[in-house]
DNA sequence: TTGTACGCGTTATCAA
DNA sequence: TTGATAACGCGTACAA
């Protein structure tokens, strides 16, 4: 109702028969068509389409005719038959395998907002970790003709490539077993530096790791790069290796306890997770070590609801999955332009710190 | 041109000039089209067209001649084209306004697979709580021509209608402040009642209720549900009204603590949400309460890793949103087929029980 | 049973 | 500068 009058009048007076009186606007009317507007502007609809494309060769007062005549009727052109001439949709595939796990949402996020939702949509499908329902899916996905898909796993770990795919892909969050395609990914042997470097920038000698499910990649890749910056420093992890279990803070909490028992002088922890750091700060704390004087935390995740709730404020390694499905997105531009990438792309994550690892003083 | 030399080159042979030798097969080629299986099959495009459509007026051979080349082809019907003369796209908008809030994710997985995706594909955008994003991501829906839309709100109060749109709508999670829409929401009146229901069928007569934002429609609702179903057993609230401030564990552990000065007697709280019962059950531990054989707690969500990490386990009122998108997607699929619903519709939770609210033993 | 003709809404080409 | 014509890929009415 902005402008006042614009839908359905389309055709003034001619609608006749049917309704009667001029009262109720027929507005089961069907979206005006680039020949309504032809036809109100009193042109042919070519010469329409021109004017309303911008194109150089149209008298300036026609175009104006035409403009007019298009927000009179509140025309929008009909993307589905742009692209059927144009032979494409302006829309690309989100293909996830976990909407409720929280990390593919982040990077779906960033995807969507990577590209302009007025040049292209974004179709979802959830396969819930289910190979034949993604099949499915990615049939149905082309059948649609994207133009191009985002294929994001559901855990950090190299998935299975979809094969040959007449468009562009871009796997995102979980790297493809085809070195062929493109993939982005946390770098998370740097997460795993860059959590203990800063802890050993803050003075801690005695660090140790505590993570979670043994089986995935990030697991032993965090763990790889604390052992690195330790050893850097010319140190090894506090109890030797990491303690790996499940990525819970029940785990978080058991582990601690062992930790300490093994090695009393412990001043620094670094957790694979911000779960498995609430489990670590609160068996810390009910085993009488004060955070972060006593001991320092770091956790992996940067999760808002549980590194603010914790006690004390968690510091954690944020991963920055926004970013990554910017990133996505924009590979995945860059190959439906004809300029492909491949190989796996590692980002790096960024240290957000907060109370549990302050400087003891 | 009518029938003979297809597009190019995909067809055996012909193609001749560009590659030279006939090994890597032209991937490039676009899909096929129903006219490339017409002409393999040796027919017309129509014949064609009925004949994959399952219409009886078509010889049985004949349907076998194009589904064989059909499949050679590996045809896949194109949908932007069905959906051109068909007046429909097959596709539905999902209007989100914060992804990543936990809430709107569970709606959209339900929605998503209520639609079966052959049929129906969801394309999704996020305004981000932008009433401007919101209207250029509703003009660029509709100019995608989708057949109907859901709106999911950010918070569970009453959200502006988008006011006349040329296709169905269903909101959900938030209501539209139109009681002509159609609205989905969760009855939090009737998750307060089940909650407090379920304490005093577990012994418990003292009981206080610590909730969030007094700001949320949902925060008086359950209040409301839960005075109700105490003064439905002659009982009121201890402290004699609910303790209201903010979603956070920190919050859930202050008011505990005034709770339990004001009311030493107190064996059971309701809380407004997982986290704040998270606090809850914290501040409760630290003060020497057991739970649940001292004081019971029941919080409302069912955030799996908030509710299964704290000790002990919490019993929660889960809000179901998935099932409240699938019925969402129902609606809309009733109001596209023309039969369309009005007013705002309360869907129940379910109680989850876990340790923190065992009856006394 | 099969094919011809046409429409869906838009853009591109080329002649006027 | 403008418009007639064709094409994009499919479905449907109707004639053969």
């Amino acid at each position: 109702m902005t402008t006042g009058d614009a839908p359905q009048g389309r055709d003034d007076g001619t609608s006749g028969g049917s309704g009667g009186r001029p009262g109720p606007p027929p507005d089961d009317a069907r979206p005006a068509t680039l020949r309504d507007v032809a036809t109100l502007a009193g042109v042919s609809v070519p010469t329409a389409s021109k004017a309303l494309n911008g194109r150089p060769d149209v008298r300036e007062s026609t175009r104006r005719r035409v403009e007019d005549a298009a927000a009179r009727l509140d025309f929008t052109p009909n993307t589905l038959a742009q692209g059927l001439s144009a032979r494409r949709s302006g829309t690309v595939g989100l293909l996830t395998s976990d909407l409720d796990g929280r990390f593919s949402i982040p990077v779906l996020m960033g995807a969507e907002d990577a590209f302009g939702f007025e040049r292209t949509a974004v179709l979802l499908c959830d396969a819930r970790g289910d190979a034949i329902r993604e099949q499915h899916h990615l049939r149905a996905l082309l059948a649609r003709r994207v133009d191009g898909l985002i294929v994001v796993g559901e855990r950090p770990d190299v998935r299975a490539s979809l094969g040959r795919v007449p468009v562009p892909v871009v796997y995102a969050y979980a790297p493809s077993d085809d070195p062929a395609d493109c993939s982005l990914v946390s770098d998370h042997e740097g997460a795993g530096r860059l959590a203990v470097e800063h802890l050993l920038a803050t003075g801690r000698r005695c660090v140790g790791h505590i993570s979670g499910d043994p089986g995935y990649g990030a697991t032993r890749d965090r763990a790889e790069g604390a052992r690195a910056a330790l050893a850097s420093a010319g140190l090894e992890l506090a109890g030797g290796r990491p303690l790996l279990g499940a990525w819970s803070e029940e785990w978080g909490r058991g582990a601690t306890r062992s930790l300490l028992r093994a090695e009393p002088g412990l001043d620094a922890v670094f957790a694979g997770s911000d779960q498995v750091a609430r489990g670590v700060l609160d068996a810390l704390r009910e085993e009488g070590r004060r955070v972060p004087d006593d001991v320092a935390v770091v956790g992996v995740d940067n999760w808002e609801a549980v590194a603010t709730g914790a006690r004390p404020a968690l510091s954690t390694v944020d991963l920055d999955l926004q970013h990554l499905g910017r990133v996505a997105a924009q590979r995945l531009q860059a190959a439906m332009g004809g300029s492909p990438s491949r190989g796996v792309e590692r980002l790096p994550g960024r240290l957000v710190v907060r109370a549990s690892s302050a400087p003891r003083g």
